[in-house]
DNA sequence: CTGAAAGCGCTAACAG
DNA sequence: CTGTTAGCGCTTTCAG
């Protein structure tokens, strides 16, 4: 059915191999045979075929993507990072959606390895101190990036933001915005939620105010999280008047109880959220937010990933943390 | 480094044939061997290796899903509804984002056929009457499924709704709310945008009432576009007082324009979008829209696909057009 | 019921 | 510079 380097070579008359040579460029090869066996490869349009070649070289040029949500468009959005920096260096992206589930990832990025992927993306869902998953990467020799989410006690490859410095952001520009009583609508117990919940202490530390305990509320990922959170929030007293929200889809949903409670955003209370994601803009009331880059952090997780996959040796791994930037809008938005 | 069938084989005596049917549970073995050798596969934790497995077999169990842009919530949400109904069955689903270029779609197909995709499933961004690369799927006997967008002139596979429906159905309900001057801001030349134009115009036609060609404004695919449309139809004359969008994206775009210029939404002018993409309850004003059931698309054209793929001679093109559903928020709500 | 032979399409290593 | 030999890990075919 379709054509085969044998093909090629008996139409020429010349070896296999010569064919084979002349495709890669070997150097042991004359340039006139090398342009007579190319010219006929692009009149056959020959296909290597890459399954026979992986086979042998072992490389599949495949890489696997791991992510927590697809729908989260902060995710979409390093997926689209990371392919484009791979698909013109050869490789295809296999994406995995773990729904949040350590056990899903788990067992996707068995499968994924069982595939003979070259390397890995993780935005990982493992909670806290779950390493066997990239101990066994390690033991196989797996090049892997870890982004968003940095995990303690591994030192791979990292690629995202210092949560602290971003939760330490957030909380400042609500302070400078006069909010007196700021509330926290925490993530789950990965390195995210754990990271910014820290940064927003130390902020407020340092202004000599402190966290009082009933204005930490627990959110999940999603926007009814941050609604039922918030609905919680409105019911403490002092009420807060500025709230930073785990991520953004978190504070669409607090702005959303906030609303519904007949209360003014950002008058009564400011609320900031994460991640920027592209609607951010378009919410009830313009959400401002930290934004974390996130298909620079595709695109580095990706370069990363090359690097490990492309060179002999495992290099020392890196940690490269992208700088939270504040984008204000109107949510927080109380003088100038 | 990973065990072999031929490790098996020598390590209980038997020969690799043996191993290789036992795990296939060929009939042609006895009962007794068959357990030695899955025992001991499950101790030594045997994996298949199916590179090797493809490279005789042609099948890759790789399922190419082709889609316009993961950005947008609605086709994530496809994706999520693929891999869920794929994954358990072995497949793994290999993402392309096209971008919405036909071109990049083009390559992109090709490479997954390069990789020997099983088959494939296509929101396609070709626009009206390019149908090479579906031949060539053709030739090649891929089977592929349509999703989203139908193509005029191909009998493939689709799942999707009735566009025309679609446009009809918002335009419909606009009317119902008293709406007396509708105006439509209308997608790209793709087989949605142009459905949904005429399902506008048909509901108009049905009400004596004719859609003026000012009302008529062309945006494309996001939130900017239809901020830009709707600017133009504001300084129309006379003003629309509601208007069928695209779908959601240009809506929430089109709001911002409407809220901007000091107007009301729902009262000086309604909006309806399509698609209903998860945060359209969280926008300025919450978007009413019309519900393509996105996962189910997703699930239904992996269904068709797994139906395809796993019988030999092929079936009849199925088209299976899913109902679209009026979701009514506040955007156009000015009755009951 | 079990196994030996052949080969999928390609590349690495070495010989001419 | 060109070609030969050997195999990657598995399945298909066919003989015992």
């Amino acid at each position: 059915m379709a054509v085969r380097m044998k093909d090629i070579a008996e139409d020429l008359g010349v070896s296999l191999m010569t064919v084979s040579k002349a495709l890669r460029n070997h150097s042991d090869i004359s340039e006139k045979t090398r342009d007579r066996v190319l010219k006929r490869m692009r009149e056959l349009n020959y296909q290597p075929d890459w399954i026979a070649r992986s086979m042998v070289t072992g490389r599949t040029y495949l890489v696997g993507l791991v992510l927590p949500d697809l729908m989260h468009s902060f995710f979409a959005e390093v997926a689209k990072g990371v392919a484009r920096k791979l698909q013109p260096r050869g490789y295809q992206v296999v994406i995995s959606d773990t729904e949040e589930d350590g056990g899903i990832e788990r067992r996707q990025v068995g499968v994924l390895v069982n595939r003979k992927v070259d390397g890995l993306i993780i935005a990982s869902a493992q909670h806290n101190g779950r390493l066997e998953l990239f101990q066994m990467l390690e033991r196989n020799k797996i090049p892997y990036v870890l982004i968003d989410r940095i995990l303690p006690g591994t030192q791979a490859n990292f690629v995202g933001v210092k949560d602290d410095d971003l939760g330490a952001l957030a909380t400042e520009h609500l302070i400078a915005q006069g909010c007196q009583r700021i509330a926290h609508i925490r993530g789950p117990a990965v390195a995210t939620g754990t990271g910014r919940l820290r940064g927003y202490r130390r902020a407020l530390a340092r202004h000599g105010m402190t966290a009082r305990p009933q204005h930490i509320a627990s959110g999940e990922y999603g926007d009814n999280t941050g609604y039922e959170a918030m609905q919680q929030l409105l019911r403490t007293s002092p009420r807060p008047d500025g709230v930073f929200c785990y991520n953004d889809p978190v504070a669409a949903g607090a702005i959303k109880a906030i609303l519904e409670a007949r209360l003014r955003v950002p008058k009564d209370i400011a609320v900031i959220g994460a991640g920027n994601v592209h609607y951010s803009d378009l919410l009830r009331v313009p959400l401002s937010t930290v934004d974390q880059s996130s298909s620079t952090i595709g695109e580095t997780a990706a370069d990363l990933l090359l690097q490990a996959m492309e060179s002999k040796k495992p290099a020392a791994p890196q940690r490269i943390f992208i700088p939270p930037r504040l984008v204000v809008r109107d949510s927080s938005r109380r003088r100038g």
